[in-house]
DNA sequence: ATGTGC
């Protein structure tokens, strides 16, 4: 790998745009010297293709949690000119609005260790969880419409969650351009059932404590402290987000035939931006968007009452804000300085969170002066991060940074090597409770199934592309 | 990630 790639600085690697004679724009990758060594040669290639679509900006860019996707690579952020480029579904992933939110709560690790078990049977009991998983909500294909339009502000509307919460998350939970007529019926009849479910495979719900604080001016803007307990959710569009895509990559593989645009894998299948079929799939995937983070507002909702139940607190003496709720699997139009000139374009993330900097607008007020908070989550047994955006970013990386630890090893090869058990009694003698639906999940999602997020963090972090905040561990954890 | 396939 290291006779392909240039190394530009300590953690920047740059493909060079004659590796692929029809690549635009050079690719690079924010790796440091092992994770080089390590990167597949697909991931390689696919950062090369996705460098070959027309209208892209800068770099074709990977993140230090990259690994192999569906045409993109996850860990990918690639962004396009609104005038002349594309929109592709490949860029933004099966799981639309696949996300994290960060809940705090006013209790320490120390008044909630006695509850733990407690508390994640009972989350686990009211928090539907696994594959097909079906949620407590009765929907009606009119109502879903609502669900996909208005998003949090349907389910703030309905009684689930605060007000304010709204305020805390990224688009306020409710993305504009989207139009429910553009999602099948097929896909809505998959979401119905489904909503206010955790799903399956890396998604998760964890009671984590603050471990270790790194910037405290930041920490205290996000309102975290040592040893504070922090709820974090990792869960996405479920079948909907799944059949939007499905029904759309179809769609644009036509659409690409359409318009003459050469794909140099068919898995990047994609339309222009402005055409009616690039505008279609954005006012779909909105719609997927939307869905994801009602999704998790209903879970944040069920996740307070139980916090309630458990450890019998008021509701009035229970704090449980939200910090922020990130999306890493989606594409939006954003305005980015290009060679000194704003330009409108079409960022895709995917596997790649946002990191927007200080004085940047679509962040919280609150959080103005410091910039918006990212959430990192690792594997189960080992950590998470919170950092915030940087005006770096903003230069860089068209404020962008990385989603997570990122696997190394295939669901099938962790199968192979370790089983579903001993990884539950390794985690319990670490203290840290698991509950999860399905025999094989934890197995499947086990640590070592995963790079290390410490180096994930340090590596952006010395990048400058997010900035660690603090880290925080886990001490009861639910898996689909 | 996913009613684990075209």
């Amino acid at each position: 790998m290291e006779d392909i790639l240039v190394k530009i600085d300590e953690y920047i690697w740059q493909l060079p745009k004659n590796y692929k004679g029809c690549m635009l724009v050079p690719g690079r990758l924010y790796l440091n010297d092992k994770l080089v060594e390590q990167l597949e040669k697909e991931v390689l290639e696919q950062v090369a293709n996705v460098a070959c679509l027309p209208g892209i900006q800068k770099y074709s860019l990977a993140m230090p949690d990259c690994h192999y996707g569906y045409g993109f690579c996850i860990g990918g952020v690639a962004a396009f000119d609104e005038e002349d480029g594309v929109i592709s579904p490949g860029g933004v992933g099966f799981d639309i609005n696949c996300g994290v939110r960060l809940i705090r709560t006013n209790l320490t690790r120390e008044e909630v260790q006695p509850f733990i078990k407690e508390l994640v049977k009972t989350l686990f009991r009211n928090i539907p969880s696994g594959l097909g998983s079906k949620g407590k909500i009765k929907l009606s294909m009119g109502e879903i419409d609502d669900v996909l339009e208005e998003g949090v502000y349907w389910a703030i509307k309905n009684g689930y969650g605060w007000k304010k919460d709204v305020k805390y998350i990224e688009e306020n939970g409710c993305i504009k351009n989207a139009d429910a007529s553009l999602v099948s019926d097929s896909a809505k009849k998959r979401g119905l059932p489904q909503l206010g479910s955790l799903g399956s495979g890396n998604h998760f719900l964890e009671i984590q404590y603050v471990d270790e604080v790194f910037d405290d001016r930041v920490a205290k803007v996000y309102g975290v402290e040592k040893d504070q307990v922090l709820v974090m959710i990792h869960s996405g569009s479920r079948g909907l987000g799944h059949q939007i895509c499905a029904d759309y990559l179809r769609y644009m593989e036509k659409a690409a035939r359409k318009y003459g645009i050469k794909l140099p894998d068919r898995q990047l299948a994609c339309a222009p931006i402005n055409s009616e079929e690039g505008i279609r799939y954005f006012k779909a995937m909105n719609c997927g968007a939307n869905y994801a983070w009602t999704n998790r507002q209903l879970i944040t909702h069920w996740v307070r009452e139980s916090f309630e139940d458990v450890l019998r607190i008021p509701a009035e003496d229970l704090e449980m804000d939200i910090i922020y709720d990130v999306a890493h699997n989606i594409a939006k139009r954003e305005v980015h300085k290009v060679d000194g000139k704003l330009k409108r374009l079409m960022v895709h993330r995917k596997g790649a969170t946002r990191s927007f900097g200080p004085g940047c607008e679509d962040i919280p007020s609150k959080y103005e002066s410091v910039g918006q908070p990212i959430i990192l989550p690792g594997d189960m047994g080992s950590a998470s991060y919170l950092m915030h955006g940087t005006e770096r970013a903003m230069e860089e990386t068209f404020g962008s940074t990385a989603h997570g630890a990122g696997r190394v090893l295939s669901r099938a090869k962790a199968v192979k090597i370790y089983s579903s058990k001993e990884i539950k009694s390794k985690l319990e003698s670490m203290g840290i409770y698991v509950m999860a639906d399905s025999k094989g999940v934890l197995a499947e999602e086990c640590p070592e199934a995963y790079k290390d997020i410490d180096i994930v963090a340090d590596i952006v972090h010395n990048i400058g592309i997010s900035m660690k905040v603090c880290r925080m561990k886990p001490i009861g954890v639910i898996k689909g």
